[in-house]
DNA sequence: ACAGCTATTTAGAACCATTATAAACTACAA
DNA sequence: TTGTAGTTTATAATGGTTCTAAATAGCTGT
């Protein structure tokens, strides 16, 4: 199966749920920006058994530590994960809470002139903020 | 006396709370970033009568839409804020969860190339994660 | 200065996303 | 097949934030 190595090549040991997780998540023509609650929702949409809160969590947190997720820096009352895992950034429309991604090259080389004693970057992520 | 009129200009009637927090906030050689709970720390430590925490939710709250502060974009549990209200960007190290002010001169300009209809750009956050 | 109105403060309850717990289950190596 | 460490699960607990409704305080007109 597609995606049995790639979860036991991170150490992950391929569970059903994980294996159905990933399908929902990675198994897309577009890449997309979810919360848990709203993977919780197309879990369901897409089995008849659901999956534990808990185990959806889980997974999460393990695939983004694994850099298959991506945490996205919004303030909301609920975290926002990102499919795509390449470097690029986000538009953010205040109005509905809803995100866009901004390639790279929509946004040009960013320079970042100061550097801090014995830290290395490990991201650059822009957000900008859009109003009426 | 000094932020009775910035709240009377505001339409915020200047109460013992308000002013007090102005101080607390605005009356520092330097900006700062806080969370809600450092704050009533603060606040604390500078009186003895304390200001309830929904005075204090509620008056930062009135800051921000005033534009007297800024939420900072950061994926934490708790809400950051920043009395630093010029355009600027920050670093995030994750080995503490501490931020660090980046002048906008230490980022150079960013140009954002693609637009979204009927939005406009309210503004441009820069956030660069910091790793050992 | 006072009355009356509305904004504000307050303690505590409620909310809700997330994390912890601990027991049942399962993948997998020996 | 069996032991064990990893995983899932329901549920409870946590904790930041918001809500509620009653008490208080600032403000305007008289």
């Amino acid at each position: 199966m597609k995606y049995i190595d790639k979860l036991r090549n991170s150490g992950l040991r391929p569970t059903k749920q994980r294996l159905l997780i990933c399908e929902v998540l990675f198994n897309n023509e577009k890449t997309f920006h979810f919360t848990v609650n709203e993977l919780e929702r197309k879990i369901k949409d897409k089995i008849n058994n659901k999956i534990s809160l808990a185990t959806i969590y889980n997974t999460v947190h393990a695939f983004e530590k694994k850099g298959y997720l991506k945490q996205i820096p919004v303030n909301s009352n609920q975290t926002y994960f990102d499919t795509n895992i390449t470097d690029h950034h986000h538009f953010y429309n205040l109005k509905d809470g809803k995100l866009i991604d901004l390639e790279n090259s929509d946004v040009g080389p960013i320079n970042i002139k100061r550097k801090i004693d014995g830290k290395k970057i490990k991201s650059i992520e822009v957000l900008v903020k859009l109003e009426d």
